[in-house]
RNA sequence: GCCGGAGUGGCGGAAUAGGUAGACGCACAGGACUUAAAAUCCUGCGAGCUGUAAGGUUCGUGCCGGUUCGAUUCCGGCCUCCGGCACCA
């Protein structure tokens, strides 16, 4: 053993330790608790980032700790290798996306490897592999045959320097998600994923997520966006036609004084056709159509209509209000036409405003009395009812269903709830995915392809530059194909799929990942899942992890699985971050993780990132706090190898009596224990690994102080003992979180199996009992002493005490004690007057 | 605008069923060892006033107020920052 710690030869040396000992593949045990630990598995775009090193470090932490406690593991990892970058990539340098995707992966998985994160490295997946797409295509198959794959001609998001569509939850701020280039509208024939048929589910089951962070809950709450309402008909004057509107507030339709459509609604051209505003309307859906999608989803844009000459009959008192066209109606929600309430709709009321229509109060609050010529905003809140025939002096509260009920009576309504959440567009005009199994026949029509010829393998031979058309149209071996139907010549479907979906069921793949003849094992399936810790960036809270819920609970109605929800528990960790901003190569902020742990090594890496905060806060990176957590394991290491002699001597014996231990080594003992305590509390609990080495800090910290006594004072026979039990823990204490550097001193002090293998240390509860307390005593609240008595001091004992420091008495002289207060075993407050 | 989360020393952060604010670390300063440096070890380290000193004392957890013997923690009202959604009818 070295005087001081040699990382580069130590974590070479245990990292072909336990590859050699294949310590971490799993297998199905039935006789242990399983625990599946995963990392949302990256893209590989190169080198690992020191997000993804945060990310895996607080897995493998985990991983490690629950191996401790008896658990059977299952951590593995893979690569969500489809996408854009490949392909851009391959377009700039002139490689094939495949290439460039299989060097970035060997380089990602030669550094994990190097970390020795306790990957099952025999589970390893890539979403390109045909093994893996065969199956991923066999989902879309599953879901086209329950009807919730399905293709239709729609106003899509199109971003023109990626020159591909988007899903709506990747357009962000009216931008790609991954380019930030605005996004277009395009009407598109293209294929969605029916997630809206989930909604309520996706949404009712948020209640079943108990140990997902409430961020993340509430952003699906907000993304799925459920109101309910009623859908109200409303008939066009002088024609046959009605045109349906939703509304939260059925309760103020007495208050309509207009009738709002958007201006890409279908009946617009109906309405207008003998109207003289012909010309005028026409303009006016031209110019709606001419903003941007960023300006219009801004919400500061300026409100702009035109009255289209019509008339809607409003259904309640069959009052004639006029029809206007305005560009703050949206098409994709509800039903793109809305009764306009002025008075209690903040946009209906500054549209009124402007183009001077008529405003009516239907509801009154309790306190006050609006009018509709002097109120400045509409009136949102509750009240009582006004100008609205028998039902008025009602509660507006109550009024929603009695008007509903009066509604559906008339056959004018019914309820209805909506949803903020628009079906999942998932294919792409690009080359690098995984092609859709459809085909196209002259004669059937639309036909999917057998599961049997599955994968439709992607073409090697394809130019991939974007054209704003899928590439694979240009393969003709790859398009020109036959009908599985009828057997005559037709062509395949030429888009792939978004990424999102390989990505929503690869944590089942990893349960079985080499079965054959199905996307998975059953049997593994109902051992491994759900996953009992899933671990990624919060960027995910919607996008990867909706869609994963969502595949889930159609897998559930199949009857392929049986569980609703895969993620039992989820954590979302901070980012790292550098001069105070998110590291980036824009910014110049990046530290390169290679190089970092050829300086410090793999383990004062990790315990610089667990110890700079607590994981779900964004981190600083600092090359002091490098420093200092390098000066942390050597300060360990030489503690322990400063008592190595001990841990070589013939056994000593296990139980020592209490005449043999020093005061001293008692504090030891009790603060070990109280370690063990903290750090199992910190770890389990809350994640908060940053007090967990704290903890482990303090106690070598007094260790350190007390080896120095024993070497001058010579202590007593079983202080030794206790010494020994303290160094022991602290290693074992820091195995999951420096791996290498505890394997290493565990086996120099002289233990033959790993410390991989040990079980979690546990705390002897008669251990943390103190023999003396310290109290605190405060006059008025503020602390004025300290006093130590024996823990079996009653509180009556304790306040004699306390009152009869010879400083208080000195302080409370010629006052009055009003009372004092004892907190047991820690606190004494002395009122006076 | 709405919904979350957070504001604590020079810095990262501890401490909340209300009970010593600032654990642990970084930085800094002083000392020991050394020919010297590095490394290591020891000591100090929120601010002010006071004392030769030990100490004493006031202020201090974004701001203002409340509850309480006692508030970083609970309540009411603001301010700032971060994240999400955003003309969703």
């Amino acid at each position: 053993m070295e005087d001081r710690y040699n990382f580069s030869e130590v974590e070479k040396k245990r990292r072909e330790y336990w590859v050699k000992n294949n310590f971490f593949k799993s297998y199905v045990d039935y006789k242990k608790p399983k625990y599946y630990v995963l990392e949302m598995f990256p893209y590989p775009s190169g080198e690992p980032h020191m997000g993804h090193v945060k990310n895996y470090v607080i897995g493998d932490v985990v991983a490690r700790y629950k191996h401790s406690q008896g658990y059977n593991i299952l951590h593995p990892m893979g690569w969500d290798a489809f996408g854009l970058p490949a392909e851009n990539a391959a377009i700039k340098n002139k490689i094939h996306p495949s290439i460039w995707t299989k060097t970035n992966i060997q380089k990602m998985k030669n550094t994990l490897t190097n970390m020795s994160i306790s990957y099952d490295w025999d589970r390893e997946i890539a979403t390109c592999d045909p093994d893996y797409y065969k199956w991923t295509q066999w989902m879309f198959l599953q879901l086209y045959k329950k009807g919730l794959a399905y293709k239709k001609k729609a106003v899509v998001n199109w971003c023109p320097s990626c020159n591909v569509v988007l899903a709506n939850e990747q357009v962000i701020d009216g931008k790609c998600w991954r380019c930030d280039t605005e996004v277009v509208k395009k009407e598109l024939s293209q294929w969605f994923f029916k997630i809206t048929e989930y909604a309520q589910r996706l949404l009712d089951d948020i209640e079943c997520l108990e140990e997902w962070p409430e961020k993340v809950l509430t952003m699906q709450r907000n993304w799925i966006g459920r109101s309910e309402g009623a859908r109200i008909e409303f008939p066009i004057k002088g024609s046959d036609k009605t045109i349906p509107v939703f509304t939260t507030r059925p309760d103020t339709l007495y208050g309509a004084t207009y009738f709002l459509l958007s201006p890409e609604h279908p009946l617009v051209e109906e309405i207008i056709k003998d109207s003289p505003y012909k010309d005028k309307i026409k303009s006016f859906q031209e110019e709606v159509s001419k903003e941007s999608t960023i300006d219009r989803l801004s919400g500061v844009m300026e409100k702009m209509g035109c009255f289209t000459g019509k008339y809607a009959i409003n259904p309640i008192n069959n009052e004639e209000i006029p029809i206007w066209l305005a560009n703050y109606v949206l098409m994709d929600y509800g039903t793109g036409a809305v009764m306009a309430v002025p008075a209690h709709d903040q946009r209906d009321f500054e549209f009124a405003k402007k183009y001077d229509l008529p405003i009516r109060i239907v509801i009154q609050p309790k306190d006050k009395k609006f009018t509709s010529d002097t109120m400045e905003a509409a009136f949102d809140g509750e009240g009582i009812m006004v100008n609205s025939g028998r039902f008025d002096g009602l509660p507006s509260s109550k009024s929603l269903d009695v008007i509903i009920d009066y509604l559906i009576e008339k056959g004018s309504g019914e309820k209805e709830v909506n949803f903020r959440l628009r079906d999942w567009l998932i294919s792409r005009q690009r080359y690098w995915g995984a092609p859709i199994p459809m085909i196209y026949c002259s004669d059937c029509g639309m036909v999917p392809v057998p599961e049997s010829d599955l994968p439709v393998l992607l073409p090697e031979d394809v130019d991939f530059r974007p054209k704003g058309m899928s590439p694979l149209a240009s393969s003709k071996d790859f398009v020109n194909t036959i009908c599985p139907k009828c057997g005559k010549e037709a062509k395949r479907e030429t888009d792939t799929m978004d990424t999102f979906v390989c990505s929503s069921w690869y944590y089942l793949r990893f349960c079985s990942p080499k079965t054959v003849t199905a996307p998975f094992d059953a049997e593994e399936l109902r051992y491994w899942m759900p996953v009992d810790q899933y671990i990624g960036g919060v960027e995910h809270a919607i996008l990867h992890l909706l869609y994963s819920r969502f595949f889930t609970k159609v897998l559930y109605d199949l009857k392929y699985v049986n569980f609703k929800e895969p993620f039992k528990r989820l954590f979302t960790q901070g980012m790292v971050c550098k001069d105070g901003a998110a590291m980036s190569k824009s910014k110049g902020n990046i530290v390169n993780p290679g190089k970092i742990f050829l300086k410090f090594g793999i383990d004062a890496t990790r315990v610089m990132m667990l110890f700079a905060g607590p994981p779900e806060v964004d981190m600083e990176w600092t090359d002091k706090g490098m420093d200092g957590a390098s000066r942390f394991l050597n300060r360990v290491w030489r503690l322990i190898y400063n008592n190595i002699g001990y841990f070589k001597k013939p056994k000593n014996k296990e139980e020592v009596s209490p005449e043999d231990i020093s005061v001293e080594a008692k504090k030891i003992r009790q603060k070990t224990h109280q370690t063990i305590k903290k750090v199992t509390e910190n770890i389990e609990e809350r994640f908060h690994f940053n007090t967990a080495i704290s903890a482990i800090m303090e106690l070598v910290n007094e260790v350190y102080k007390f080896q120095l006594e024993t070497e001058e004072k010579q202590g007593k026979e079983g202080d030794v003992f206790i010494l020994k039990e303290a160094l022991e823990m602290i290693v074992r204490l820091l195995g999951p979180i420096a791996p290498h550097f505890s394997e290493e001193l565990w086996q120099e002090m002289g233990n033959k199996e790993s410390i991989y293998m040990q079980p979690w240390p546990k705390y002897d509860k008669k251990m943390l009992e103190e023999e003396e307390k310290l109290i605190i005593v405060q006059i008025n609240g503020k602390l004025r002493g300290k006093l130590t008595v024996p823990a079996f001091y009653d509180d009556e004992k304790i306040k004699e005490e306390a009152l009869s420091l010879p400083k208080m008495q000195e302080k409370i002289k010629g006052k009055k004690i009003i009372k004092v207060i004892v907190v047991s075993g820690k606190l004494v407050n002395i009122v006076v007057k």
